[in-house]
DNA sequence: CAAATAGTTTTTGTATTCAATATATAATCC
DNA sequence: GGATTATATATTGAATACAAAAACTATTTG
């Protein structure tokens, strides 16, 4: 490694000032500092991070392309935030595509694949601080079951779904809600394993459903819209 | 029509500067000026734009949302361009996403939208130029089929497959290639009037499976990935 | 001829200033 | 008093100028 990468990663491993903002503020609206609907002042946040005004305008706008936040002319960007009919459109979106992927990928997984993806189950089941990482560690699972597709445009697709889906997760699920979904990563597995394309299809179009239904309920106990 | 409104109007109907770029550049890349692959020097575009280059990079990065165009750190942005293979690829996302959209508007469909979409077909029948029109009257005539499901996510990510796939349309397909798009996009209407919904997506699918072969053939024949 | 180096170009970032717009508050009018 | 209209303020949007970092080009040197 050369000086200059070790320096660059000094500098808080990222490339370039707005890709660092970029970073910070993406990790605060996941992690649930920023809440939905919550305003982006740029002279706050350029001076919570130290940098001028124009990287937080364009990490803004890179986060408007991933969907994290909205942008309304001379009054700001704020952090996007999901109306129940969004959570009920999100759902029937991940359905379409990620049966799609799952269908490609199938035939090309290898056991390289599985266990990659039972490693993740067993980081999920060791994970202690679950509300947090699930997300993440719930992603690169499915992901690793939809990476032998090779499709780097519908992953990418798929990923926005989900980032957008799973910043809600972390407030409204209890951790007993989390046992189902994992006994059905199990259970989904198996069957790519066994090569049953249909019951795997099917099991994680319901998967997805499961997900939903447990957000929906909450969304509509909790009211606001 | 208030003054303000038609002094807007006049400022080129955009409501800022970079909404302005944004929308030269993009007609730029669909309409052809700009190839894939062409570099968008940052101070060339602020000079013919006569704007300065912060609207500019804010337009860019707005552009790169919507898939239109590439960033490489300390590089620059490029028109993005498609591989053969990513135009597979879209394929299987269109197809998965628009019959999606097309089995939730169809129990919603009235006498009013079939009208609509008729008008759209019988401009493209009148139409002189159509290469150059071809893109934005095919994408309303879907987005007409689509705008019963009232599914506004979906909506736009269909569009912006459209919009990266169609781009290439214009070059690459001959006069006659438009008349069998139009006989489907009647056949396509005719069967969601008789509600024949299964039918229906199965036109649909196919019709966007015809469309992508004529691509497919003339980017294999001219070689360039 | 290959590798190192210097110079050039381009992007990226900062600072400062000003203009345009939206929101909130206060004043006016009926 | 309620509604409309002006005014004030904060924030975004844009221009200018300059500095720094990275990538590219051409040249020099061994």
């Amino acid at each position: 490694m050369s000086m200059e990468e070790i320096a660059a990663r000094a500098r808080g491993r990222y490339r370039t000032t707005q890709d660092m903002v970029a970073g910070g503020l993406r990790d605060a609206i996941l992690g649930g500092v920023l809440d939905g609907g919550a305003p982006l002042r740029q002279e706050e946040i350029a001076d919570r991070f130290g940098v001028s005004r124009i990287p937080v305008r364009e990490a803004l706008r890179h986060l408007e392309g991933e969907g994290l936040v909205s942008f309304y002319p001379h009054r700001g960007a704020v952090v996007t935030s999901l109306s129940y009919d969004e959570v009920e459109e999100i759902t029937e979106i991940r359905i379409s595509l990620e049966t799609l992927a799952l269908r490609w990928a199938l035939p090309e997984m290898g056991e390289e694949n599985f266990r990659q993806a039972e490693g993740i189950l067993d980081e999920i089941e060791r994970e202690e601080d679950l509300p947090s990482s699930w997300g993440e560690l719930n992603w690169r699972f499915h992901e690793t079951l939809f990476a032998p597709a090779d499709r780097p445009r519908l992953i990418s697709l798929i990923k926005s779904q989900h980032t957008a889906f799973e910043r809600y997760i972390r407030f409204h699920l209890s951790l007993a809600d989390y046992d189902k979904p994992q006994r059905e990563h199990h259970e989904l597995l198996d069957l790519c394993r066994r090569r049953e394309d249909a019951a795997a299809e099917a099991l994680l179009a319901r998967h997805i459903e499961d997900i939903s239904e447990l957000l929906l309920a909450h969304l509509k106990e909790h009211a606001a819209s």
